[in-house]
DNA sequence: GATGAATGAGAATTCATTCAT
DNA sequence: GATGAATGAATTCTCATTCAT
């Protein structure tokens, strides 16, 4: 796999400096931002990621964002409209890297090679899911009514599902719905990932992306 | 199925009306109940399951249960000490069922037989899922930082987990940590189920029992 | 003059108990307020009154509004969706003042009977001014962007200058458009009756009510 | 017209550059302004008039006035201390006018001479308050308690009346105030004004000013 | 047993003003 | 001379919880 860009710091592009009008509400977004307002965006968006992570969406206050980005109030409304604006950037900013990670799946099939494909996805995955798990989840967070957001969240992960479906032509024999079939792995990667990751299961990580590997690979290319 | 705790329970049984002293903080709640009380009671717990499942744990006011409760803000502080140890009944309430169901659980195997076990079983689930799936959703919200509940939700899961485990000796063959793999598969029946049930992926209920059976088979008891 | 009811406080009716549902925002309002309830509406409306009178709308502060009417913020937003419901509600309670003040007006000429009964009506005015002049001026507060309630304003004074420009015939002899007359005249009690009140023009009470009687007259009945 | 004081004048003459030491507050008032320093502080001016007449003194924001002149936000305290400090500044301007409109003012007698210097005296207040009409009633802006600002519109319009009541002497015929019954004119005059220019009431400037004119007639020279 | 009303601490948001470049 | 960015005090508004009847 190879990121198109650096991960571990959120992409200036996606976010902040689209040709956008500026949509209603992000003041100092629309345009225009130099060096130093780059920064403070920045550090906003990351404030964000690592605030929602720790509290989720509803109990993050705009105040701990704001501690943890060494920002005033009012700076962050020069920024986000409010707490679900800045929540909507992040969410665009997965979104976008998850559209990726969905294009970077190649043909996979039961042989070695495949299974070594399937392996270093679930790893970009892992990895991914180690900065966005949190925004990922929230976007789930307990709303059957489907708000915008929420809507958002299932579509991109059924993104996920329907590259994989895709490439692993094979699943179709048997009786599955091949495109069910994938949510419903995609979904199991995503849950264990979570687990996994906040040491609700104790295992290491390798361990976990084998796991995976196998149980897709038992999943699509059932020996028979 | 037997509580482990005297709690009020919801469904499908009457409400408990033990005389225990009432735990600290739920005012009410150790006295005797009449007719009418019990009602007031139910209603509250109901009303509680569907605000949590609109709004979730946090969004979810007070205000919004008392209304979908028809009742007043006083009473309710009758009943329960805050919104929270609502939602702790409500948690206790399905940790007995789930533990139920995962006593429930026979031992399966790779014949026909196992599999119209495993089904059955999956529909039981489904069910249960049916009524208190955005509880067991609401634990898990969004949280890194794993709270009291937030870890319940994984307890109860992981028993599920291991009730599959123990039950499904054969899949420790091969390379698989045998509960995590229990526990993925859990994880992925629960978020399907959740899937479905929010009408983001459109599936009926029965291929969906067929779908997660025929995965579980295959991830269980993979043919050599 | 007989006004149908007592002025000096608040009416209840127009304002709190009409059989609206309940407009949205105003939660406690809809329903059947107790007679504690019913005291503390009335204190906010009366302390609305004063607070705009001594602030304007923009530089009051709900804070004030609550304080005068000793309770709490909490309280405010239990029967008033915001200071502008709040303000619309006294708008719409002077309203109706006005409208039973413009059809209290009787024929009047230019006789010795004519005059009292127009310096009556003046007299009407100035009372009902004393308490919701602040409402009535802040109306017209600085909006030419016509809002909903600045509209209202400009109608309600309307509607009075359509009543004296009705009762008044006679003014129609000359170039005069009496509908126009009449509003200039409506303004300039208005706009007297404020700078009496406020002070900025030092006059008693009755001279300023025999000055505008004349006036009046002057106008509407010229002698030939 | 000579202005009382040095001040930065808006329309029709070009602003003043004197060297005054600049008060207190205003930065860079005193200093002396090139080319396009002047133009700023028109602009800012201009939009400080546009700002105000649409949503009033206390609803206009500093970033409404900054948009409106197209500069920034720096540059509006570079020019005033305050956005209170513009307001007066276009106060003082406004009073500047209204003097020298008073001055303007002829003696006036019931013949038709005096109609016609009346008539087009009206026609000049008319024109001005086209201009800063809404400065003149954001002076009034709703509150009782006498605010410096408030009281400088009720000098400015006390000021009309006065050259008024001086000018038409034979009004003193009669039990009328005259300097009442002028301040009562003025009232009307200003409010009519009002109502025709927002558009609340339908008449063409010409019908006002005949309208007026005949009114302050009737009420200035009563037949008999 | 029930309820309408009140409360106030806490969170969101705005905006005049200052600062660094 | 100009400006983008930052600030924080002041306000509005929400909502869990308590109280009096």
């Amino acid at each position: 796999m190879a990121p198109r860009r650096a991960r571990p710091t959120v992409a200036p592009e996606p976010v902040a400096t689209d040709g956008t009008p500026g949509r209603p509400g992000a003041p100092a977004q629309g345009r225009e931002l130099r060096a130093r307002g780059q920064r403070t965006l920045r550090r906003l968006l990351d404030a964000g990621v690592e605030v929602f992570a720790s509290r989720g969406f509803h109990a993050a206050r705009v105040d701990d964002i704001v501690k943890a980005a060494a920002t005033s109030h009012g700076t962050f409304y020069l920024y986000f409209a409010n707490k679900e604006d800045l929540f909507a950037a992040l969410v665009a900013d997965v979104a976008d890297q998850i559209s990726a990670l969905a294009a970077e799946l190649e043909p996979i099939g039961p042989d070695e090679e495949g299974r070594r494909a399937l392996r270093s996805w679930l790893a970009a995955f892992t990895e991914l899911y180690e900065r966005y798990g949190p925004i990922i989840r929230t976007w789930t967070e307990a709303e059957v009514e489907p708000s915008a957001l929420g809507r958002m969240g299932a579509d991109v992960l059924g993104q996920l599902a329907g590259a994989l479906a895709e490439h692993a032509g094979q699943a179709r024999r048997n009786r599955m719905d091949p495109q069910v079939a994938a949510l419903a792995l995609v979904a199991m990667v995503e849950r264990l990932n979570y687990f996994v990751l906040s040491g609700q299961v104790h295992a290491r990580r390798d361990e976990m992306l084998d796991l995976l590997t196998e149980v897709m690979v038992r999943v699509l290319f059932p020996p028979r």
